[in-house]
DNA sequence: TATTGTTATACTCTATAACTATA
DNA sequence: TATAGTTATAGAGTATAACAATA
């Protein structure tokens, strides 16, 4: 969806001409941009650590959440991570063909997820790294701010604004 | 890169089952899922914002930063929004093909940027919607976790932590 | 009639490699 | 030798439409 990734941030010299090859970027200090670039910079770090496992970080959600939930179905997962039942398809295929998931028909029109003993084992290391990723970031921030951005998020995630401007 | 969108959040009962059609999901507390939701959603809002204009994101980011830096140059505005130079190649030549942007050659090898008369008008059309969609969102916090909220985004940008678990 | 899983498809974003022409 | 722009290509992520089987 998005734009502004870049490594080029201008802090200081913001007013109004350009130093060297940087520009005067006005949408640097945009709340919008600088949660996307958190986001991204997180995201890249956690699917580095997540190579030693050999999982991308959204085949490590997916196995999380089926160790949470035995038996759930591949829809509930498409809801509960907001991916669609069409795009679920080759996301589980590839994690049964590698025997971490296996699939046991429910009811003929469902199928029910659980974890391999291997799936379990990648499980619990995906949850290590995951939460030591999580913690490396959480406490370089104090705890006043740890909670306000807790709140802000809770805030932010409550609903959307309207959409036209 | 990345996850975790989903839409159901369990905010209450994320003690151990799952009801209705939910999952105990242990990754929607974690910070990097949470960022990354706010994020996409604040970024398909602002999509939906944009749609009026005909620019998406990414476009409506380049013209304003043509906007503030005339006549810089494609690899700048690669650098600065963290877009790799064969993908700005695309992206300038419907910008022009629309008569929003104009190349205008400086030295054989380098071409400076600058907005078309039509470029202008979207340009400040697009600052009016960035701005009122930034505004949407930062007046539901208070002065206090807003506040909060940029001091833990400039501590999370400012480096990464090491790659591995 | 609505849901599950599936296939096919397409569009966006991102990434790399390789080429050219310039500096 | 490094940089600017380009082309081609490949991989993710996401979206829709359509279908069969089932509830």
């Amino acid at each position: 969806m998005l734009i502004v990734l870049g490594n080029n941030i201008m802090v200081e010299g913001m007013e109004k001409k350009r130093a060297d090859d940087q520009l005067t970027n006005p949408v640097t200090q945009r709340l919008g941009y600088r949660l996307r670039r958190a986001s991204s910079a997180m995201m890249a770090n956690l699917g580095a650590a997540l190579e030693a496992i050999g999982l991308r970080p959204v085949e490590a959600t997916i196995i999380m959440l089926i160790g949470a939930n035995p038996d759930c179905i591949q829809s509930d997962i498409g809801r509960t991570l907001g991916i669609k039942r069409a795009n679920m398809v080759p996301l589980i295929t590839a994690l049964t063909q590698r025997d971490l998931v296996r699939k046991s028909p429910v009811d003929g029109r469902s199928v029910a997820l659980s974890l391999t003993p291997l799936g379990e084992e990648a499980c619990a290391r995906a949850n290590r790294i995951m939460t030591a990723h999580e913690q490396r970031y959480e406490e370089r921030l104090t705890p006043e701010i740890r909670q306000a951005l807790q709140d802000a998020l809770d805030i932010l995630e409550r609903e959307e604004p309207g959409a036209t401007a």
